[in-house]
DNA sequence: CGTCTATGTTGACACATGTCGAACCAGCCG
DNA sequence: CGGCTGGTTCGACATGTGTCAACATAGACG
């Protein structure tokens, strides 16, 4: 589905710079360029209330969830926008809005990168 | 020593509290308690300091690697003993010193259960 | 014992981050 | 049109975090 061509590489707003980035962990060292790529990825999963959100939105039924299906993480809703801001900036979610109702969905590719980087230990 | 049976999961050979954790991310939103333990070890590798001395422990040879071949990451060397600390409780990495040197080796249990989060999006 | 090297710990500080209330925008509907 | 609901942005604040210099500890070695 993101075979969409709308790749806005200059904007700071959302950064599609998340492509297929680094070998497995196990592989070599990381340079300095791509540990701060990569571990910009970790850390938008690095919060609680921002992994309920993902994991909210990834198990919700057909890719995608509105923000009303999957606010109730125990903060108020200014901050619930305030992560999925910063996910949807990691490149993990893409959002979309459909009259009233906002929905977000994961974007793959940027998960799949990081399974790759863990997936020497995943027998 | 081991004392698991019914699990078919990871041996916990890891002193920290953690263990096999959650199931993948699109399987079902995750609960709070969930979440928490699982953004701890995001967050671990979500600093670009820590995920090149983490990278260089994993890819280094035999395994393990001193602090001496690996704190070539343009911080200060308290600054590295801080992360590696950091990655030691978050139970990524292991210790060991063996006279005067001390070595960090990784802890596979615990990336297996990340990469068995993400799983899922592996081609 | 004293000293040297290799790591870890402490204290301090600048900066990033999570959080909320209030204000603000975008569509629906009476 | 004017209000209503869903969602984002703004301003402010408290807390967390990365960093370093200085000091402390653990072995090796003379």
């Amino acid at each position: 589905m993101s075979n969409v061509k709308a790749l806005p590489l200059l904007e700071p707003d959302v950064d599609p710079a998340v492509e297929p980035c680094c070998p497995p962990l196990t592989e070599r060292p990381l340079t300095a360029e791509e540990a701060v790529r990569t571990a910009a990825m970790f850390k938008a999963l690095g919060d609680p209330v921002r992994l309920r959100l993902f994991s909210s939105v990834a198990s919700h039924q057909g890719g995608e969830a509105c923000v009303c299906d999957i606010s109730d993480v125990g903060v108020s809703q200014p901050t619930v926008s305030h992560h999925l801001k910063k996910l949807k900036e990691a490149g993990l979610l893409t959002s979309e809005r459909r009259g009233t109702w906002v929905y977000y969905r994961v974007a793959p590719s940027v998960l799949a990168a990081m399974a790759r980087m863990l997936g020497q230990y995943a027998p």
